[in-house]
DNA sequence: GCAATAGTGTCTATCAGACAGTATTCG
DNA sequence: CGAATACTGTCTGATAGACACTATTGC
């Protein structure tokens, strides 16, 4: 007899999976992405990228995470990284529920490959969004901005490669903080998370001196022992 | 046919809810209390305090966890926080499981009136644990240890009151690493977190000059702008 | 050469660690 | 008074911020 006989299948909950997607607008700074509900309940309303967490198909929570971006924003490989998980009787109408919360960060440019029809807001004046996703955005958002400043965490809302002025204004974004020039290129020179590509980018329109291409030396997120 | 087929088509996985409790031994330093599982699956198995999550009676995941410690631990009033949520097919033999996961601190005074039978280990000596739970109490550990240095963490490992020696030695033990006396001091009161209780803890066993006592200004965790 | 941005060098204030020195208790 | 621990003061080295300065491009 298997050891699931015992296993209560009444009163579970809905589990569902939220991801919060963030990028970096040109002039506007830190932006959320946002999807539309398609149904009832909140149908019409903006709303984070969620569904049903689907056992059977959905590896883990992460699988269903990076699943939700791609059928619902058209976004494959984007970073991702859990948030925390939201639970009540309350936030969900269709009964007891939990969210398993995840924040991902896209650049800019690759919003051209994404579906069409998505919101970008600039994080100060995001809409009223359906279920609690209000709070799970603002999570996402502190979440993002304590990160910041002791990781890599900001170089994933620019593409591959990108210069030191680039990296800086991303971090001044996040951090919602100016940051000291010198001090932040020997910090980061320090730290030794960035590899030199033998290139740099031109001149794009105005009168300026071309910068050194970087990209991060891992692919992955990587924390510091001290702050940028 | 198996159960298994109807618990994973049934569309909605197991929801469980784990606490890693951590206490404080006089001479060891750092250790995790645990349960014993009683029944199958892990029957016997040293293990989180865990246990279905019960949507009806819990009003959140963190209701539950603090049930749970109640239930299986004994205690009530102990500091708890979400740690992360782990989740897949193959975590629990039952089915696809979530586990949303908490980490607790009790001084360990306390654990006298906890329930009998509980084992008490050392950090660095872990036995195996039921189910994934040895990676659990391992994110556990590495939470505490990545947020102890700059927050009032730590200090939930003592009792109401203590002295800054015994503040310090907290901070050491979860931290790994001796810290310096005085900048230690330094830095606590000038980021008053702490308030002086009218009170100095007398001279134990041997000879020695009696301490200041102090509890902390806030009753709940704080986090700072810089590190201890 | 001028404008504009990229990048460097250096001074200084601040803060953490080292450690000597003082304070307070018990026996 | 000596031993032991609590606590303080001060020196020094490391690090971050300020800011002036140099470098490299387009026009």
């Amino acid at each position: 007899m298997p050891h699931t006989a015992a296993v209560e299948t009444e009163g579970r909950p809905i589990v569902t999976v939220d991801v919060a997607l963030f990028t970096l607008l040109p002039e506007e700074g830190l932006a959320i992405v946002l999807g539309t509900r398609d149904r009832d309940p909140f149908a019409g309303r903006p709303a984070l990228f969620g569904g049903f967490l689907r056992p059977g198909s959905d590896g883990s929570a992460t699988d269903a995470a990076h699943r939700l971006l791609a059928e619902k924003a058209g976004l494959a490989d984007v970073f991702v990284e859990q948030l925390m998980t939201f639970s009540g009787p309350d936030r969900d109408p269709r009964g007891w529920s939990v969210s398993i919360a995840y924040y991902a960060l896209v650049p800019f440019g690759r919003l051209a490959e994404a579906r069409p029809g998505l919101a970008v807001w600039p994080v100060g004046r995001m809409p009223p969004l359906a279920f609690d996703h209000d709070r799970i955005a603002a999570a996402a958002l502190a979440r993002l901005g304590g990160k910041a400043s002791y990781s890599t965490l900001p170089a994933f809302l620019l593409p591959k490669t990108f210069t030191l002025p680039e990296l800086k204004a991303v971090y001044e974004a996040v951090l919602g903080t100016a940051l000291n020039d010198s001090a932040f290129r020997r910090k980061v020179m320090e730290m030794r998370i960035l590899e030199e590509v033998p290139e740099k980018r031109g001149a794009t329109a105005g009168v300026r001196r071309p910068a050194q291409l970087w990209r991060l030396a891992a692919d992955r997120l990587v924390e510091f022992d001290r702050t940028v």
